[in-house]
DNA sequence: TCTTGTGAACAAATTCACAGCG
DNA sequence: CGCTGTGAATTTGTTCACAAGA
């Protein structure tokens, strides 16, 4: 397991969803194939992905459920847990909360933040909310690693400094601004309007001709 | 304008968010660099993406802002609008509304559906609730054809089909699954878990050695 | 000297094609 | 056979390096 590409690791997240369905299931083993369909990849695309963290199937048998469940958790998880901090308690960022509530053992959100005093105190679907001035205190007594931003783009990159001053060095960044931030920290984008104008793009394209291919 | 390439179309996108400001501003024009640093691409990407919708600058000054935004709109913007619905009015779906609400004038959310009749009937945020019976009817009375699910994994296979069937040819995708549709109708994901797990396996491999880059 | 525009080199990601195993 | 694993080819996307214009 040398290096993982980056988009092999969103896909390994999104086969582990798979996986762990088909655990339930009591099914347990499965073909590149059946994965592939699973997940919207190719056959070829999961053994490749599969090669990339040194794991191997068996012919005419395929993956172990199980085995390949704890490989990916191997690369994917941190053993002692990760937590998250999430900064803006608006619409979006209640939502995110609720979103993730319970979800991933093993990447939780443990604490809420918001310039406004009237939005903090109470806890927000199990999650304790703290104003602003807490952030770099609460962040290193939870050991908190990453950091959720949905804040309004005028306020984002401030608060992006803010977590890399409190130590955190991965931003999930909902707000439509393009963060700087130190080259030790990964910023991942979810820019609702880039991707819904690619839709509506991809969309006007699709209704005229049946050209480009869809997703991704 | 032959074609497109498809990260293109996304960081056109950032790019008008970024022309608008600038024009707010009072600014004429930008060159390359600062438009890539505002947006966090790099000079080249600029003028690459710019060749590839066939604008020109004048060397020296730059491109000329409310001419490029012009461009701009040519490509991603159809003259007569377009309209977007959204399903599933939870916690999520109505914090989608409320982002988009006003934003886009030429690309809006202009009905939401539910399975849940309690769910229906007032507006949320200005944009009218509707049961999920009346997708169909609705999706063609207001040309709608983009879709935006905000529904359970569960539900979003069957939902999907629905918009389908209703004429949809767009699809912004928020649920955890892979929709299965036909070949002349696009989806464009965002699946928040699996960018939560990016940003986190990052964090922790920067944490650790300052090896590859951020952003995606 | 700053810019843009762009061929050419490069890198990343995907797909093809097929060897090899049970 | 039907499956995995993987070199090789291909496609896609990015960066380099530099000509040319103002």
């Amino acid at each position: 397991m040398n290096h993982v590409p980056h988009k092999t690791i969103g896909r390994l997240s999104l086969y582990r969803r798979s996986l762990n369905t088909l655990l339930e299931q009591g099914v347990t083993s499965v073909c590149s194939r059946e994965l592939a369909q699973m997940t919207g990849a190719t056959a070829v695309q999961v053994r490749r992905d599969l090669m990339a963290i040194d794991y191997s199937g068996s012919p005419m048998r395929g993956y172990d459920v199980a085995r390949l469940l704890s490989s990916i958790a191997d690369l994917l998880d941190e053993p002692s847990g990760q937590r998250a901090a999430l900064v803006g308690i608006g619409n979006l960022g209640r939502a995110i909360i609720t979103y993730f509530a319970g979800r991933r053992p093993r990447l939780a959100i443990v604490a809420a933040f918001d310039i406004d005093p009237a939005k903090v105190g109470r806890k927000v679907n199990g999650c304790p909310t703290f104003p602003m001035q807490e952030l770099g205190r609460v962040a290193r007594r939870e050991c908190i690693d990453v950091g959720i931003l949905a804040v309004p783009a005028h306020a984002a990159q401030e608060v992006a400094e803010q977590l890399v001053e409190a130590g955190i060095c991965g931003i999930l960044n909902f707000a439509p601004a393009a963060l700087i931030v130190p080259e030790d920290v990964f910023v991942e984008d979810i820019d609702m309007t880039v991707s819904l104008e690619k839709a509506a793009y991809f969309a006007r394209m699709l209704r005229k001709k049946p050209g480009p291919r869809r997703r991704n």
